[in-house]
DNA sequence: CTGTTAGCGCGTTCAC
DNA sequence: GTGAACGCGCTAACAG
């Protein structure tokens, strides 16, 4: 690999020159430049990172930090991100969590090492551990759900889609199609992902009268696997419900298989809603209602935002919030008694 | 940031002492050790990648480049690597190319500037040309696909699935169900994938001495809704067949909804198998059949074999091929005429 | 317009 | 057992 030295040598200049010719800053004669970089062009020469990085201190990475690959939920996200990063020449590290509060307080240690710009994090739960290690990791940092942390507010911004809104905005959809007895799909009520969207579940029911009863409200762990065993078992312990809120796609497929497999006619006998929009939701038959998170959206501010605080120097925080959209599909049939 | 040299100011010590108390290499005494320790733990202080990088030419990353994201075969793959990555404190950087070729030969040109320690590269076609770069940019390498180039053979390895064998087992399939009339729905012509599993639909024919219609040959782009476009157009055309063999899950599942669509029972009045086995293949009603390309183990696999050209030096090629597996479900059925 | 010099933070070799 | 000194490759301030 040639280096600038290399470079000076086969000219004859000297490597300051070379590089000032190379990166077009500071002065530098016409033939120089020319002789230079016909040389540079000829070595193939490409500048080391790390002895850029070293000096400047600019990776161009930004790291992603999830909480899981096999989701498409976020690859649709990475996608976003990969899009608006592009331009600026900047690549995504990917590492993932896998739902392990350790691992996501060993990563933002790890990131200390400035090997990237900057950060997207998504969690499904923000503690104010992790909140704190975010703080003290003092990278320009996107974290992908609501979380204000008390005193200071400059220390990282949030791009995310309204959660509680989201099951709000399914549930009502399953009210004024008539159904009273709704379920709730959830994963582990301890995450705050499933506590948020259990609150516009909540809500939603209340503004319509409509009692909460804990005996229809299901927990298993956004896979379609865990959902079809949960549903089952809710099944075959003659719960009764009209329609279920499902809080991914994953579990919607999964209860849908559940309802099928257990001699429910879908959506005539019980009604599915989930949330994502995946694609998942156009293989199932009928295809599934759901609401869409906007992921690229997020992914795509996000990635802007990282960029506006490393580029433009931005040094107050910003929010961003989308709000969901519901799609209607063919999985949510009228209910009448 | 604390550097070796802040810690060595607090401690007393001098920095080369302090940077062989946290390597481990080196003498040092018990005493300084501790000392040392101590003060880093308190100073949290984490080495800057970029300078230790720029000694030890070590960056801990590998690229992983792939032609798109959204596609789920991908992130099963990426999947597979990440974890096979992880133990060796590897992180993977994700860059992706859309299938274009020269954005291709510029991700491996940008590689020169040694920001990451190998590759693993994925393309729909590999051209000579593309070969000719992976050489030349000089890293550990693997592609997952087969490509043997003339000429040196130690420049790179390949992990991959045997993609003809695929589209056979998926065609043998139809056939050995009594299916004649099979129709096969792929991606572009002119990419490498799309050939060699066409090659494989081929072959499963002419051993059954079924002959090759051309009109039943359809192309299409990979994604859901242009197979969807491209079988409506298909069956309105009037063609006539039993079975479809699509090239990936996506296809297979807009073929499906298009027969549906149509009016044709699945699988009574068409059979349908896909090649790729991915969760999408659980959605539909029936469940598909498709052939599982093992992209996680491929991704494992590609992954270990990079490590091991990194740690263990390793100066020869490997090769490894997986045979795929055909995964039966509900989307093929016996046809008697 | 160009060359010399110093330093980014770490690791390693060599004296002491 | 420890410190001084140098270099990885690039950039920037300064001098000529």
């Amino acid at each position: 690999m040639p280096t600038i030295y290399d470079i000076a040598e086969k000219t004859g200049y000297s490597a300051s020159t070379v590089a000032r010719a190379l990166s077009g800053k500071g002065y530098c004669s016409p033939r120089a430049k020319a002789v230079i970089l016909e040389a540079a062009e000829i070595m193939a020469y490409v500048p080391h990172q790390a002895a850029k990085t070293l000096k400047n201190n600019i990776t161009n990475k930004i790291m992603m930090c999830i909480p899981d690959i096999m989701n498409p939920y976020y690859f649709e996200m990475i996608h976003g991100a990969a899009m608006a990063l592009e331009p600026f020449g900047y690549s995504i590290l990917l590492e993932y969590t896998m739902h392990s509060p350790e691992k996501e307080l060993e990563v933002l240690d790890s990131l200390k090492g400035h090997f990237v710009d900057g950060v997207i994090f998504g969690s499904f739960d923000y503690t104010p551990g992790l909140i704190e290690a975010i703080k003290d990791m003092g990278l320009p940092t996107v974290i992908t759900s609501y979380y204000q942390s008390p005193g200071s507010f400059n220390d990282y911004d949030c791009v995310y889609v309204d959660q509680p809104r989201a099951a709000w905005l399914a549930t009502r959809h399953c009210l004024e199609k008539g159904h009273k007895k709704i379920a709730f799909l959830g994963g582990d009520a301890r995450e705050q992902n499933t506590r948020e969207r259990f609150e516009g579940y909540k809500r939603a029911l209340e503004e319509q009268l409509v009692p909460l009863s804990k005996s229809l409200v299901i927990h298993a762990d956004f896979t379609r696997e865990g959902a079809y065993r949960a549903v089952t078992e809710f099944l075959q312990h003659g719960e009764e419900c009209t329609a279920v809120v499902a809080c991914n796609d994953l579990m919607g497929v999964g209860c849908m298989k559940a309802c099928v497999d257990f001699g429910l006619k879908v959506p005539e006998e019980i009604s599915i809603v989930a949330l994502d929009n995946t694609e998942y939701c156009l293989c199932t038959t009928p295809a599934m209602t759901s609401v869409d998170m906007l992921q690229g959206q997020v992914g795509q501010e996000a990635a802007s935002f990282v960029i506006d605080r490393i580029v433009n120097k931005r040094n107050f925080q910003k929010n961003m919030a989308f709000s969901p959209v519901l799609v209607e599909r063919d999985s949510v049939a009228h209910w009448t008694t």
